[in-house]
This record gives structure tokens, sequence and C-alpha cells, in this order.
DNA sequence: CTGAAAGCGCTTACAG
DNA sequence: CTGAAAGCGCTTACAG
């Protein structure tokens, strides 16, 4: 492998020149900005990151933080539209992307992670840090390296999608189709920030159509589509008059409609049923799911901007994303019996 | 940020004694051993990780590599759970992972991905090698660092799941069944290897049970559901006789699955639709579908235990992974009318 | 078993 | 605008 010293003995200048060169500060003339492009074409120099790392303390590397709680991560598509967000941004701005999954217990982060994170071999973080017992930002602002996060703690900078406005935005579109009965498949509180916000907006929603959102029977499942079901058949049987269930994520809807249809309930007609998310299966599943779409992609974009701005100096503000409702086939008024 | 030399300092040793106990070479005694850690403790040293790359070549980061073709990266569950196996195997040794996701053309790979290839970066790379027109491995292995394949393309080690098996499974499945009107939904061969095998698979399936191929209606669609469902609008219109259609990925069998209920043709009692893949969603759809389990974790899990292999200096085998037929509701007898 | 010293390939004040 | 030189924090022969 060619280095820059052979790069700047066959254009006969000095490293330092090739450097300068070659990080584009504005210190060289015309004449030798050629001879020095010139050695680099023909030796085919690459820049040995490494050393540019330990000299710089810049690696252009950014760590995507998932933490790893209930084995979501690998399973939930919304995930990868985050991914694919920040991606994106990544590669505009030329940057890589060290993956990283820590273990999250009630005693903070695993020591492999703090261990990344110290390193020397990241610019800045990216994470998503929404379980209540845990932050992984925490070992990164100790450490003074800029992080963005994607969620509610609390940290210079965030990135937050409405959960608040999805949910009313949902509750007031079911009321508005003239239901009254409606079951809640929710999350645990304490596992998960945006899910405490998703329960206010319905609640809020709730108040606005006259109803009492206490009265409203609500079971807990656990993201997957299996929960889901299992969610749906103990609301059901114990309050068949149901003519809704506002469920708080989409493969929990997926499980619910199945349920449904195992009981011989029609969904819409019979019952309706909607989710949140958006993921792509939502939009192909039969029938398909009325939902919210929170903008998992401009997450991820939005995140990694905001990082890019700071290790370049610049102050961005934190943002909030809009929530977006879709309306599709899972939704209908109750029938009039 | 204490350093190497803090620590050699405090432990009243030298720097090279400090860098022996810690990379555990086997020349020191248990009481140096004792005062060095004591030191690293009390100091909370922790490595610079870009020194150590610099001076050792040695990064303990591995490229994961998944091309971007059709955006399929971001969208398919597959990946997300092949990660899954690299990830967890990546724990156990103590390898980060970078994630990097090339676009490809023709005229080959994109000149970031080069670059950091060139990089000084990374020990060593996983990557899906499927695409026909251009291999990501090659410039890897031009560089010299050790590679793994997940796919068909030849490279010195290679990690496969056996697809020619897969759907020679699923044939004798169907056809045991008694299907012989059996319509296909495929996938173009030049764009993935692995199709190509899948489609072989399904022929010698045929043959087994005396059936031609060659009769077989087939239209092709792109790994999406929606092309899914525009496939078996197709083939269903065509060929209302059709009693099974056989798909190459799970997300087009639930397209297709859909469809048929547009047309009231009842999955299974109506029309067999199977798929391939086994994706978290093709147990939890309505009906589940029956598929090919392709063990995506095993396969990155599998990947990342040869290049770690390679990396310590030993030569592994490369590997092919069987395939398991799993049989769930989307399947059944043809209708005897 | 231990340490002095060179070296990995860059960047960055500093002087000119 | 250009270059000599120090330094980033480790590892690794080598000598003892």
């Amino acid at each position: 492998m060619p280095t820059l010293q052979d790069v700047a003995k066959k254009a006969g200048v000095s490293t330092a020149t090739v450097s300068k060169v070659l990080s584009n500060t504005p210190y060289f003339t015309e004449e030798t900005r050629l001879k020095v492009m010139q050695a680099v074409e023909e030796l085919g120099y690459m820049p040995n990151l490494a050393a540019r790392a330990l000299s710089s303390g810049k690696t252009r590397i950014i760590a995507v933080v998932f933490p790893y709680v209930y084995d979501a991560i690998f399973t939930d598509p919304l995930v990868l539209r985050i991914l694919e967000g920040i991606e994106a941004e990544c590669g505009k701005f030329g940057y890589n992307i060290l993956l990283s999954t820590p273990r999250l217990t009630t005693r903070g982060v695993d020591a492999r992670y703090r261990q990344l994170i110290m390193s020397g071999y990241i610019d800045g973080v990216i994470a998503l840090d929404n379980v209540p017992f845990a932050s992984v930002i925490e070992p990164v602002r100790k450490k003074g390296i800029p992080a963005v996060a994607i969620g509610y703690y609390e940290a210079d900078y965030c990135v937050r999608s409405d959960d608040f406005s999805g949910t009313l935005q949902m509750m007031r579109y079911v009321t508005g189709l003239g239901h009254r009965q409606i079951g809640i498949i929710g999350i645990a509180e304490n596992l998960h920030y945006s899910i405490q916000y998703r329960l206010r907006g319905l609640k809020a929603g709730a108040a606005e159509a006259n109803l009492d959102y206490e009265n409203f029977p609500r079971v807990d499942g656990d993201f997957s589509t299996t929960s889901g079901s299992d969610c749906a058949a103990k609301l059901l049987e114990q309050n068949p008059h149901l003519t809704a269930l506002i469920c708080l994520n989409d493969r929990m809807a997926m499980g619910a409609i199945q349920y449904a249809r195992t009981i011989g309930r029609d969904v819409p007609n019979n019952l309706t049923v909607v989710g949140y998310d958006d993921i792509p299966m939502a939009a192909a599943f039969s029938p398909s799911i009325t939902t919210i779409d929170q903008q998992a992609p401009e997450l991820g974009r939005a995140a990694a901007h905001i990082l890019f701005d700071v290790l370049d100096g610049r102050s961005p503000h934190s943002v909030e994303l809009p929530t977006h409702l879709i309306i599709r086939q899972s939704s209908a008024s109750p029938a009039s019996g």
C-alpha cells in the first residue's frame, strides 16, 4: 500500500503539503495540487484511516446504537427503516456506520459498549434511547463526544416522533367513525417512553369525544404479532361488545385481526382494528391496516443531519417529526346492529 | 483519557509490559499482572483503538456488506436476521461491525466502498454476494484481507443455504399433496444467484413427480408483496385451473394470497400458496404460510465464525446449510372437484 | 520475564 | 504557500 510519504516523494513535495491538499485546506497553489493529485492517481493512494484517526482524533465513523431489548432490534421492521435514513445521510456526508447493539440491564449498559464509546474509534453517536431504566447516551456524554438521541431521554440533541399527536389523531378518527366501545392493545409503559406518550394521546382523544378513557378495556402485549392475537382474545372474550381495537403497533394489529377471523368477526365490517408505525407489511396485509405513519426513515435522516451539524461545529435544533394518519381497509363505522 | 503511558508509570513498569499484560501474551509474572491490572482499574484506562489499529494493523472491526440493490436491504426482513446472527458471533469474539451498503452497478462497486476496504479500518469482511453482475468481494481480495461471502460467488470462504434442496423439498411436498397444475411466482434469474438454484430445485422436483416443468406457467416478481399480487393475477387470469402457486419468497406469497382472496379463491381450500425464507411474518400471516426455512441467523453466525477462524490463522471450511420445510396453513390437497 | 526504542501513517502548529 | 519536526497511543522485534 502506498503511503503519504510515497505520494510526497513522487510529487516532489513534503508530506505536510500532500496532507493539506488532500484535506482541502486552502493553502496551496493550483500547480502543487495538480502534482499531488497526479501522484495520488498514479500510485492509487488511499489514506489509512487508522493513522488519520490517531493523529487528528477524527475517524469519520459514527456509532449507531440500537439497544438490545427483548430481541426487538432484529425483528422490528422499524429499526431497519430508521437505519435506512441514517445510512442515506451518512453516504452524503462521507461517514461510516459502526453498528452497536448493547445489552441493557437495570445496572446499565454492558462493558463492551462502554469500551467502544471510550475507544477513540467514533466521532459521534446516534442512539435509540427510549428505555426508561437505562440510557445508552449517558456514557457517551461522559466521554464528551456528540450524541443524538432518537427518543424521549433528555439529551443535548434529540429527534422525536410526535407520539402524542399520533394516537390523538387515531382516536379522533376512530371515534369520528362512530365507535364508542373501544379496546386498547397496549404495551407496558415502563418498557418504552414512546408508549407513555401514545397512551396520553389516546386519553386526550377520548376526552375530546366525551368518552371516559378509563372505561376502555386495555391489555398489554409485547410488540409481537402473537401477543396481538393473545391480547385480542382476552379483550374480546371479556368484552364482546367492543367495536374497535386500537393497537399501539402494527404487528399487534395484525395479530388481533387474525384472532378476530378465527372467531368469525370480519374486519372491518364487524370489528375495526388499527395499528401504529406503518411498517411496510401494514399496506400489504389483508385487510390493509389503518395506522399512523411515524416516518421512520426521516427520523434516522434527521438524527444524522443533526449529528453532522454538531460535528461541523454548528448548533442545530432538536427535531420533532409530525405523524400522519394512513386510512386503509381495516377500519370502518361500527355495524349499525 | 489515561494512556498506556499513564498506566505504566502508575504500575511502575514499562509500556511494553503493560501492553503484553493487556494483550495476554504469556510473558509476565502474576505479580506484574496484578500491578498492571490495578493501575488499569484505578485509572479507568481503556485502550485507544485507533492507536492499536495503527501499530498492530488490527482493528477488531469487520465490515458487514449488504449491497444496495433495489432498496431490498432495508425492507427485507431476512437481512436483519442475517445481521442478528453475525452480531451474536461478534459479541462473543469481541469484534465490532461496520455496516456498509455499497451501490452496485454494472461498472462495479462505488468509490466510497473501495475507499473503506482500502482504509486499514477493517480486519475482514462478511458480504452478501449474490448479484451476478457485480461482486463486492473482489476489491477485498485485491486488498488481501479475509472475506467470507454469503452466497454463490466464488470466494475463498463461502456460506450458502442449500437453495436447490429447499425448492426440491417444496416441490416434493406440493406434488405429494396431489397438485399437478402448478404456477410459479419467480424472480429474474439474473438478479440473484440463489434464484437460479431455486429454479433448478423446482425443475428437479417436477421431474421426480413425472411432471413437465416447462409446462408450469411462470411469472416473475421483484421480491415485494405487491409484485406477488400482480404475478398471481396474471397467472390465475390466464390459468384459472391452477391449484397451487409456488412463490420464491414469502412476501410474494403473501401478495398472492391477498389477490386470491379478492377473486374469491380461498387459501388453502381452493388454492395452495407456498413461500420461501420463513420470515417472521410467515408464521403470523393469515393463513400462516407454508415455506422453507433457510436459517438466516445461522447463515450469519456461520459466516462470522469462519471469518474469525481465518483471522486467527486457522483454515475453516466453507459451509452449506440445510433448509427445512415448514408446513403451515396455506397449503392443502387440491379440491377434488 | 522486562524494558528501551523504533515505528505504524497520518496531522498540525510553527517557522520561514 | 511550503516544509521540518513533533506527536497521536499503541505494538513489536530485539537485547538483556
